[in-house]
Formats: structure tokens, C-alpha cells, sequence
DNA sequence: GCAATGACTGGTA
DNA sequence: TTACCAGCCATTG
């Protein structure tokens, strides 16, 4: 292999980028969801070649930013709009979290 | 093939 | 809230 990204790495990245706006994913999140191996190897992807998807919308589960870019995270949910605990050092992922499985169906499901 | 590593997770203290 | 532990799986040396 080289230093380009395999079928699995262009998978997460698609879900990544479909990610809506507004709404996050976590690594476990989405190595459940593509039901491949786990959150490190999703991280790990992201690591690599996340710089060509909306990285910032990743996050652990338990709702805190990455390692890294986290002033830079924290601005892009300020503009998308993503609901952020009080603070705004965490992301409330209760309501942020993405459920792509019901994505298509979410649509038209709203609660209030 | 084995050991170490990593943008992780969940539970317990 | 933070800190530590054990489990997790692909990649790398």
C-alpha cells in the first residue's frame, strides 16, 4: 500500500462528508455504523486524509474535541450551529449526534 | 508472527 | 469534573 486511502478509508470519509450540518458523529459512531473494525482505525483515517472532510463534526463520544483544532472546532460549530453544552468546550451530543442509519427517514422525523 | 502504537470507549474510583 | 484500567482492531517496525 501507499500513501493513498483504501476502500475502508473512503468510507468513513464519505459518511464524514455526509455528515449534515449541525450534527456530529463519533468515532466508535461511525465504525458501527460501517460495521469495520474500531473507533482508533476510524481516528487513525482520519489522522491521514481527514484534511479533505469536515473533520471537525468527529468527536469522542463522550462530546469533547479533538486532540487538536479545538479553537478551530469550536468556531465551525458556533456557525453550523451545533448545540454545544454550557461553556462551549463540549458538544452536547445528545441532541448533535448524527444518526445516519435513519438518516433518510430523519428527514421527515422531527421531535421536539 | 510478535510487540508497540493510536484523532477511541465504557466503566469504576 | 478528572484519572486510571481493560478491551478494542488495523497499521507499522
Amino acid at each position: 500500500m501507499h500513501g493513498e486511502p483504501g476502500e475502508f478509508a473512503e468510507r468513513v470519509l464519505d459518511v464524514v462528508d455526509a455528515i449534515p450540518l449541525g450534527r456530529v458523529l463519533s468515532y466508535g459512531d461511525i465504525a458501527e455504523y460501517l460495521g469495520w473494525g474500531g473507533p482508533r482505525q476510524v481516528g487513525h483515517v482520519m489522522a491521514l486524509w481527514g484534511g479533505g472532510v469536515p473533520w471537525w463534526r468527529v468527536i469522542r463520544s463522550d462530546g469533547t474535541l479533538p486532540p487538536s483544532h479545538q479553537g478551530e472546532t469550536r468556531l465551525r460549530y458556533a456557525e453550523e450551529g451545533t448545540p454545544l453544552r454550557p461553556g462551549g468546550d463540549r458538544v452536547d451530543m445528545r441532541r448533535a449526534r448524527w444518526d445516519g442509519r435513519s438518516a433518510s427517514a430523519a428527514l421527515d422525523d422531527e421531535r421536539t
